[in-house]
DNA sequence: AGCTAGACTTAGCATGGCCACG
DNA sequence: CGTGGCCATGCTAAGTCTAGCT
C-alpha cells in the first residue's frame, strides 16, 4: 500500500542484471551517484518542554525551591533516572551536575552546590504517577494517540528517492535528556542537548519541494548532495560526531547496499583458502609486522572478532576488537584441560559486551603471541605493528572489496549453511525442523558473540511452559484411555484427537528445548545482519516451510529482495 | 603515512501493544 | 474482562571503513 509504487523485485531484478556484469554502478548512478531525485518534509522535532505543574516540588537541603524552567528541564532528565542504579555512579552524577549548573540561573548556580542536597523524588513520583495514568487512559484516548502517531507517520515518515516512494527509519530527532552510554563510559551523563532547526542540515534535490523550516526558524544549511544517501543530518554534542535521518532498510538504497554486501562476502568464499594459506606462510615472515598481520587475521578469521579500531582514550568506554587488543586481554596455556596452546581470550568488546574463550591454536600461531608479548607490559598493545588500515589495506590487495568485517560475514553465512545441511532432518515436522533452524541460527551467534543477560523472567516462563507441557502430558493420557474404551465407531474419531494432542505436545516441548539453549544468546543481530537471507530462503522452499516461520514482517520488508530471487538450489 | 570528518552498518536494551490465559 | 508475558519495534550508541587533507 504505502512503500514504493513498484513491486520491490523490479528495481533490484534490473539492477541485478547490471550488477552480474560488473556494470551496475556506472549504468544507473555513474561515479557514486546515488540518487537523482530525493524530496522529503524534512524531520519532526521534539516535543517542546511542558513545566512541571506547579504542585510538584524540588527541594534543596530539605527546603522547597522553584527552579528556572532550563534548569527544571534539565532537572526532570535526572528525576526520570532516578532509579537506575547509574544515577549513583560518581562519574554519572559529576558530569550530570557539571551540565546541569550549566543550565541555572546564576542565582541557582550559587544556592545548589551539591547534588547529594537535591531531592528530585517529588518529581520522581510526579512522572511515575504519569506514566501509570498513560496506562490506564481509556481505549478512546489511546487511539487518538495511535492516529496521531499514525498521521505524523504518514507525513514525515516517508519520501521520494527517484522512482519510489520509501520509508523513513529514523524521522524523529533525538530528544534532548542525559547522555547514558555503554558500560563504563566516561561521558555518562552528560546533557544531550535539545536540537534546533538552526542545527540542522537539509539534504534533497534542487528539483525537490524543499522541506519548510518549522515558523520564525531556519534551517543550518540546505545543501543537493546526491553522493551521499542521507536526508538529515546534524552534530551531536556529546561526541562532537554527526548523525542522520537515513532511510528504512526495506528501501532500495538500504536492500542493493545489504545484497552487495553479502556478494562480496561470496566472492570471499572463491578465495578463502588462498587468503588462509597466505597467512599461514606469514606466521613465518621475517618480518615482525607481516606475523602480526598475520595472527591478526587468524583471530578474525577463526573467532570472527571486529577489527578493532583505535579509539580516543577517554573519549569512550574502554574496549577493543582484534588490532586493538592488549597484552592484558589474552593469556598463554602451553597446557590446559588436556589441549595444547590455548589461548584464553577475556576483553570487552563492542557496546562493553565481554569476549571470553578458550581457543586451542597452532603452534606457530602460540610461539608468535609469545613473541609479540615479550618485554611488554599488561596494558601495551599486542599487535604494536599493526592497526585496522594496514589490514585492510593488506586485504584489499588479497581481493577487491576485501576489509576485516567481510570475514564475519563470510564466516556467519556459511556457518548458517553448513549447519542447516547437518542439522535438517528430512523426516521431521515443521516446528522440529524449526528447531533445527535455530539451533544453526544459534551457531553463527556463538561464533559473532552475540549474548545476552538471561531475560529476567526466565526461570518463571520455563516453569509456565513446563507446567503446560505436564497439562498436556495428561491430556494425551485421557485422550488414550478414552481411545481404548471407545467402541469401534468412534475409535477413528478418538485416534484423531490424540494424534492431535500428540503435535500439541511435541510442539511444546521443541518450544522449551528452543527457549532453554536460547537462554543466553541472542539470534536477532546475526539473522539481520550477518546471514545471507537467501540461504534461508532456499531453506524455506526447500523444505516447505513458510517463510513467516523465520522472518517476522519487519525482516521480511527488509529482506524482500531475497525472498523475491532465491531458489530452493541458492548455494552462498 | 597519519589524521580526522563523514557516512554508513551493527548493536543491545527499553517500551508498549497484543494475545493467550485464568 | 483483566492481567501477565512475549515479541516486535523504536531508539540511539558504538562500531567499521573511506576519502580527503596535510
Amino acid at each position: 500500500m504505502v512503500h514504493s509504487s513498484l513491486p520491490p523485485s523490479k528495481g533490484l531484478i534490473s539492477s541485478r542484471q547490471v550488477l552480474c556484469t560488473g556494470m551496475w554502478e556506472e549504468e544507473r548512478y555513474p561515479e557514486g551517484i546515488k540518487w537523482k531525485f530525493l524530496e522529503h518534509k524534512g524531520p519532526v522535532f521534539a516535543p517542546p518542554y511542558e513545566p512541571l505543574p506547579e504542585n510538584v516540588k524540588f527541594y534543596y537541603d530539605g527546603k522547597v525551591m522553584k527552579l528556572s524552567t532550563k534548569a527544571e528541564e534539565v532537572a526532570t532528565f535526572f528525576a526520570k533516572m532516578l532509579d537506575h542504579e547509574y544515577t549513583t555512579k560518581e562519574i554519572f552524577r559529576k558530569n550530570f551536575f557539571k551540565d546541569w549548573r550549566k543550565e541555572m540561573t546564576s542565582e541557582e548556580k550559587s544556592t545548589i552546590t551539591n547534588l547529594s542536597k537535591c531531592d528530585f523524588t517529588h518529581m520522581s513520583q510526579y512522572f511515575k504517577a504519569q506514566s501509570e495514568a498513560r496506562k490506564q487512559m481509556s481505549k478512546e484516548e489511546k487511539q487518538k494517540i495511535k492516529d496521531e502517531n499514525e498521521r505524523l507517520l504518514k507525513e514525515y515518515g516517508y519520501c521520494v528517492m527517484d522512482n519510489h516512494k520509501e520509508r523513513i527509519a529514523n524521522f524523529k530527532i533525538e530528544p534532548p535528556g542525559l547522555f547514558r552510554g555503554r558500560g563504563n563510559h566516561p561521558k555518562m551523563g552528560m546533557l544531550k542537548r535539545r536540537i534546533m532547526p538552526e542545527d540542522i542540515i537539509i539534504n534533497c534535490s534542487k528539483d525537490s519541494k524543499i522541506p519548510a523550516p518549522p515558523p520564525g526558524h531556519k534551517w543550518k544549511e540546505v545543501r543537493h548532495d546526491n553522493k551521499v544517501t542521507w536526508l538529515v543530518s546534524w552534530t551531536e554534542n556529546i561526541q562532537g560526531s554527526i548523525k542522520y535521518i537515513m532511510l528504512n532498510p526495506s528501501s532500495r538504497i538500504k536492500g542493493e547496499k545489504d545484497w552487495q554486501k553479502y556478494e562480496t562476502a561470496r566472492r570471499l568464499k572463491k578465495c578463502v583458502d588462498k587468503i588462509r594459506n597466505q597467512y599461514r606462510e606469514d606466521w613465518k615472515s621475517k618480518e615482525m609486522k607481516v606475523r602480526q598481520r598475520a595472527v591478526a587475521l587468524y583471530f578474525i578469521d577463526k573467532l570472527a572478532l571486529r577489527a578493532g579500531n583505535e579509539k580516543e582514550e577517554g573519549e569512550t568506554a574502554d574496549t577493543v576488537g582484534c588490532c586493538s587488543l592488549r597484552v592484558e586481554h589474552i593469556k598463554l596455556h602451553p597446557e590446559l584441560d588436556g589441549q595444547e596452546y590455548v589461548v584464553e581470550f577475556d576483553f570487552l568488546g563492542k557496546d562493553s559486551i565481554r569476549y571470553y574463550n578458550k581457543v586451542p591454536v597452532e603452534k606457530r600461531v602460540f610461539k608468535n603471541l609469545q613473541l609479540f608479548m615479550e618485554n611488554k607490559q599488561p596494558e601495551d598493545d599486542l599487535f604494536d605493528r599493526l592497526n585496522t588500515s594496514i589490514l585492510n589495506k593488506h586485504l584489499q590487495d588479497l581481493m577487491e572489496g576485501l576489509t576485516a568485517k567481510v570475514f564475519r560475514t563470510y564466516n556467519a553465512s556459511i556457518t548458517l549453511q553448513q549447519q542447516l545441511k547437518e542439522l535438517t532432518n528430512p523426516d521431521d515436522n515443521i516446528p522440529a525442523k524449526i528447531l533445527s533452524y535455530n539451533r544453526a541460527n544459534r551457531a553463527v551467534a556463538i561464533l559473532c558473540n552475540h549474548q545476552r543477560a538471561p531475560p529476567k523472567t526466565f526461570e518463571k516462563s520455563m516453569m509456565n511452559l513446563q507446567s503446560k507441557i505436564d497439562a498436556k502430558k495428561e491430556q494425551l493420557a485421557d485422550a488414550r484411555r478414552e481411545l481404548k474404551s471407545a467402541k469401534a465407531d468412534a475409535k477413528v474419531r478418538r485416534d484423531e484427537k490424540s494424534k492431535k494432542i500428540e503435535e500439541q505436545l511435541m510442539k511444546l516441548e521443541v518450544q522449551a528445548t528452543d527457549r532453554e539453549e536460547n537462554k543466553q544468546i541472542a539470534l536477532g543481530t546475526s539473522k539481520l545482519n550477518y546471514l545471507d537471507p537467501r540461504i534461508s530462503v532456499a531453506w524455506c522452499k526447500k523444505w516447505g516451510i513458510p517463510i513467516e516461520k523465520i522472518y517476522n514482517k519487519t525482516q521480511r520488508e527488509k529482506f524482500a529482495w531475497a525472498i523475491d530471487m532465491a531458489e530452493e538450489d541458492y548455494e552462498f
